[in-house]
DNA sequence: CAGTTTATTCGCAATATTGCGAAAACGCAA
DNA sequence: TTGCGTTTTCGCAATATTGCGAATAAACTG
């Protein structure tokens, strides 16, 4: 499960510089977009936990919703900016879940 | 929600209901799809509810999230099955909500 | 009724997501 | 170390969603 993007990276042995690149070098869109981020992360690690907790592997998920187990791998990829409501219930349905959708008012702070 | 028989069905002033009867009754090679058919409806319905509660017309709602109005009207037609996770974000942004997504254990049965 | 606004439908191009294999990296145990 | 299963990365083709205008329908006003 990776949670780093960045490659290519110059060689440093300044472990703060490395925490630093790690945490925003080559991450604009989780800067512009955090909320969107956070929830793009939190739907990686939901599915990841589901297939724990069904005791799978990825490649058995795969089968069982018809694809690959990179597929499955790249959804659970907390930098994946991809989701889609039709590959999520694909990941709910063969784990006998729901996916349930709200709209909540967002309360802009003053 | 009612058992249904296969005759003498009671009145009901429920256009869902009406729809379920229609396209569904007595068929139960559709069943399999009939939740995610219900969700889709759903989505739609709220979009249309939440563009109408902050009064604005298809084409302003469009112009806020920075397309067309028969995009919005794609959107809000029950029968589409195309809802995807980045527009109900650019919709509930537009309209200060955000959107939440839950795995929601299911109760398999016949 | 004629005007005006809003909503809906259709077709196709543009963009986004998925499918999928192959290779590499990882973790673990003998 | 090796072997083996799992996970991760990458590239591109296939499919799905979106963009968008134009035409039509529907709803509303005077």
């Amino acid at each position: 499960m990776p949670d780093n993007k960045a490659k290519t990276l110059k060689p440093t042995s300044d472990a703060v510089e490395i925490l630093h690149r790690r945490l925003y070098e080559g991450k604009p869109a989780r800067l512009k977009n955090l909320e969107e981020a956070r929830a793009n992360e939190e739907i990686a690690r939901k599915i990841q936990e589901l297939r724990s907790a069904a005791a799978l592997t990825q490649t058995q998920l795969a089968k069982l919703i018809g694809t690959t187990a990179s597929v499955i791998c790249r959804l659970e990829d907390v930098d994946y900016e991809g989701h889609s409501l039709a590959m999520l219930r694909r990941i709910a349905g063969a784990l006998n879940q729901r996916v349930e959708i709200r709209f909540v008012p967002i309360r802009r702070s003053a």
